[in-house]
DNA sequence: CAACTAAACTCTAACGTTTGAGTAAAAAAG
DNA sequence: CTTTTTTACTCAAACGTTAGAGTTTAGTTG
């Protein structure tokens, strides 16, 4: 790669100083008309645009936020970022992606790395491994820092720091509500092991619900799927069985679109004998006969809102109170939970 | 923010030059033992990490990654993202994310910010607007500097660089040959407007295959998708006719999974009355009813090889020919396609 | 005891940029 | 004709780091 004309190599072409360059590119009346014109078009003329790295460290500032999520092949997570960068750029910021792919030792190096400088702030979703060990001390060091942050969604309260989640509980309650309505009596609940909180907050909302509708909770009907196991073979057990539940609530989408082909290959009718709905994160829903009932989850307006609070930090001198923000899901409904 | 701990406050508390600090913490005979130990220890107390930004000036390398890509919510680019990031990763790089969103001018300014120190290299996949435009004088100038660039999937002849790219005329050609081997005889393609490049050569691949066959090409046959409109609408122009087509080649999953829809509401039978196959991206096609014949094309591994070649572009000194990695697609026969 | 060597430092330049302070020469003012 | 002002520059420091060259002091050698 060739390099890159500098201020140097023109203030030599013209036996002038750097900031005579420097300042003629930059219009200061400082600099005779002469010079500027020359200048400037010597400097056109080799295309010459101030390097980055210099002006970052220069100004302290990079204008780049820093974002790791355990995925990017995820519908949910690369819409969440979607918004992120609609929003940073916007405000003339970058963005730079890392992905921990649920590892704590990757989320690890990469906060590592990005904290050094690169990045004027940090979005961070936390890894499943990071969940299951309970160890933030890579947090609370870029804590003691003040080092700008934001979570979302993969939060944990003991962060101190900006949040941004959806309302999982209400979302799961206002699904099994939904459920109930439709006179749905015996709901399995198709969740995640427990130390994924989005899984078991999902959980609550649904036992929430039965509670409010007086439904005693089944224990037998809440099934903890293992996700490096066989999805298929797991959620099987869930509907062929001698007593098949009336409805389905799953806590993605996959478990859902898997558990409306189990049913339909079982000669279940959906949604007369079992009615089914899931939590949205792509658009499998759409496409599924019949199309899914499903809770969405707002990623693009949780991206803007994740920028959004990094963002005011990362400008703001005055310290402020963390916030967290809580983006509720709706319920769209669809085939698998109304006849039409 | 807190400032963090530099090799000037190190050297100012210990009342040595910046540099006995730089070589005691590299562990350099030339400072003493008693010297190095309690630079170190108080460096490690206070956690020292040296700047990125003062690291990658003075290198000339920042050891990151550019990625442009047209859309982030699409599961190819985020595929092919993925890929790029694990092969990265592994050669020490960080990845910085941009999105062009299909516009041109966001496509330009975000090459105008990588290129200037940012980076060290650039992968891109180019947006529709200017390939539609035809106007690619962003990419001369950096490829005038003999900066390293690869394009991907949606690449353009004249530039000069490493290219990866899906084999989509053999990816078609496949799957129409499929569809005559199953019998069909009047293939619809669902095919994008002509300047978007991989919609135009899948259509060469489904006329080599009507050629092949001795099938003469009905244009009645082919309909150009614009994306701006109501697809459900015009692919429903394709289907609801008096004499609708026997399959569909779709350069897309969700015009594929559309189709399947639209041809289900019609009463016709899959694949008995029309057999329908689409270019994969997502998951989707797994899940419709029946499920969806496809072309599969390989993200991950193509995001690999995209991210080798520009690592081996950057970090080799002499120049080499320019490569372009073609990667066949393989056909995924589900039942869209083929009775059980 | 002069000359040399080794130890343990510091200095300086470099990466590329900006900006306030300093300076020399020319022009204007008194 | 001196003083002041203006013009058009250059210098130096700063951001944080590294590495080779230079310096000081003490100890060793012949």
């Amino acid at each position: 790669m060739k390099s890159r004309i500098t201020l140097k190599k023109i203030a030599r072409e013209f036996g002038v100083s750097i900031s005579t360059v420097s300042k003629a590119l930059k219009d200061s009346h400082e600099i005779s008309e002469e010079t500027r014109g020359k200048i400037k078009a010597f400097a056109d003329y080799y295309n010459y645009k101030p390097n980055n790295l210099a002006l970052q460290l220069r100004n302290q500032k990079t204008s780049v936020i820093g974002v790791i999520v355990p995925e990017i092949v995820h519908h949910f997570f690369s819409t969440v970022i979607n918004g992120i960068e609609k929003y940073a750029t916007e405000k003339g910021y970058n963005v730079m992606v890392c992905l921990s792919n649920e590892s704590y030792e990757k989320e690890v190096s990469n906060m590592g790395v990005l904290t050094n400088g690169s990045v004027d702030g940090l979005i961070v979703s936390i890894a499943r491994e990071t969940q299951q060990n309970q160890n933030y001390k890579h947090f609370e060091a870029i804590i003691n820092d003040d080092f700008p942050l934001v979570l979302f969604d993969r939060i944990n309260d003991d962060i101190e720091c900006d949040k941004v989640i959806i309302d999982d509980v209400g979302g799961a309650f206002k699904a099994t509500n939904h459920l109930i309505e439709i006179g749905s009596k015996r709901i399995a609940l198709l969740t995640t092991q427990d130390f994924i909180t989005v899984g078991s907050l999902r959980k609550n909302g649904y036992i929430k619900s039965l509670n409010k509708n007086k439904i005693s909770v089944d224990e037998s009907l809440i099934y903890k799927i293992d996700d490096k196991e066989s999805l298929y073979d797991q959620i099987k057990k869930a509907i062929n069985v001698s007593n098949p539940p009336d409805a389905i609530l799953a806590v993605n989408e996959i478990y859902a679109a898997i558990a409306l082909k189990i049913a339909k290959e079982s000669g279940l009718k959906i949604p007369e004998d079992i009615a089914i709905i899931g939590f949205t994160s792509g658009l499998i829903s759409e496409y599924t006969d019949p199309p899914l009932t499903c809770v969405e989850q707002h990623g693009f307006l949780m991206g803007k809102q994740v920028a959004e609070l990094l963002i005011n930090r990362i400008e703001s001198t005055a310290p402020s109170e963390f916030q967290k923000v809580v983006i509720s899901p709706n319920l769209k409904i669809r085939r698998s939970t109304l006849d039409n």
